[in-house]
DNA sequence: CGTGGAATTGATTACGTTCAATAGATGTGG
DNA sequence: CCACATCTATTGAACGTAATCAATTCCACG
């Protein structure tokens, strides 16, 4: 879906101010109401909801371009939170400016439908890796999907992408402990499926890539890519 | 969110028909591009993926009140598919009336916007559920859940509600083989914490059960219940 | 240069799978 | 209404993936 210029335009005008998020800081908590939606600009965030003893489970990771919250102009409470994993900047738009747009702007609305529903093939996704796959496709899984979305976002060198998460923060969304993903990447890199250095990530064979972790891009509703 | 008498008509004047699908069969399959909207209004069905080898995951259940697929005035092609799991009767709402809702009626629209997030919210917790929930809690986790859903449908009887699910369904969406469901499916009612008869679940101490599962209705956005 | 988080490696344990056999339930046709 | 087929559930034994506990090493940063 493209926008014209004159959709980009009211989008423009609808956001209030840019915001920077510190490392490790929340840029919304769970329980609260926001009245602004967060679009990510620069930097990594995830979203992240609370288990017992006070640990954590990543649900998204979300790369400039992503939308933090829509959810703010429909529903009460955010039921989950929202991390900066690197430092973060976000354009601001106030909840009432975005209802403006969705009531009288019905393409801009149905993007914002269709980003809503992307975030939700996600999770379906994610949630078969986690269910049926074992740890070296499913980390595999993931990296093709970052790949992929890297790429669309404009953020990739040839088949290469940033990858600022720590190994414990890999485990937290894939469901692994960080001492598994630890043998599981080894084993990976060993393989020549992956080359992971100075925080960057390489998929050197982007058809075996996607072919050892199932990998069907369909979900991400874009086209695939070829290296 | 409580929809007046003229919304409620406006939704009934744009419904084409009802349908019923046979237990077993897809209502949407994978790949295609529906151009109506199908409304549960007896029976469950279920979201699943196929992978490898012909084997399936499940990712949602759908019962009455449920939505199978805003997805179609948005986006280009299923990206899963939905089975009937028992018999299934749906109202289908043509693709154009949606749209037609969806840009002249903000509230009706906000209304469809809502049932998305939720979704998304509960796919969010089953994430959290597979990723983090040994499979005692796992599976009581589900239950909570369905029993709060079903109390919100109107198709509980005091703390009890239909479950029409057989143990290899419920293994395949919560990630575990059908023998693993058996062996702690038996465990939990041993100790009490349901009771299962009759294609029925019964949770004899709801308290007892959310704490067990660590349950949080938070994410369903609704009130909770109490018994 | 020293400190604390991140990554690696090893040894042991455990949860859930796999394979297999049997019993129970459900449905169908003669 | 019984006989047979099929799908579902139960139970047991052996195996395997990933967790846990623990000790080092590596690295970025102040």
């Amino acid at each position: 879906m493209k926008l014209t210029k004159e959709e980009k335009q009211i989008l423009a005008d609808s956001a209030r101010k840019t915001d920077t998020i510190q490392k490790g800081r929340d840029i919304i908590t769970q329980g609260q109401r926001p009245n602004e939606m967060h679009l990510i600009v620069e930097g990594w965030a995830c979203r992240y909801k609370l288990v017992e003893h006070g640990e954590y489970h990543i649900t998204a990771f979300l790369i400039p371009g992503d939308i933090c919250d829509i959810h703010t102009t429909v529903l009460e409470r955010m039921d989950h939170s929202i991390r900066a994993v690197t430092p973060v900047t976000v354009i601001k738009f106030p909840s009432i400016e975005i209802s403006r747009i969705l009531s009288r702007h019905p393409r801009l609305a149905g993007a914002l439908a269709w980003t809503t529903l992307v975030d939700e093939a996600i999770l379906r996704e994610w949630l078969v890796n986690a269910g049926t796959r074992p740890a070296d496709k499913r980390l595999m899984h993931i990296f093709c999907e970052i790949l992929l979305r890297s790429h669309i976002a404009g953020l990739t060198q040839d088949n290469s992408f940033e990858f600022p998460l720590t190994q414990i923060e890999l485990g937290e969304s894939l469901g692994f402990t960080d001492v598994h993903i630890s043998r599981v990447l080894g084993k990976l890199q060993q393989e020549g499926l992956v080359y992971l250095a100075n925080k960057r990530i390489t998929l050197p064979d982007w058809e075996r890539a996607k072919s050892f972790a199932d990998f069907d891009p369909i979900y991400l509703h874009c086209q695939d890519i070829t290296f």
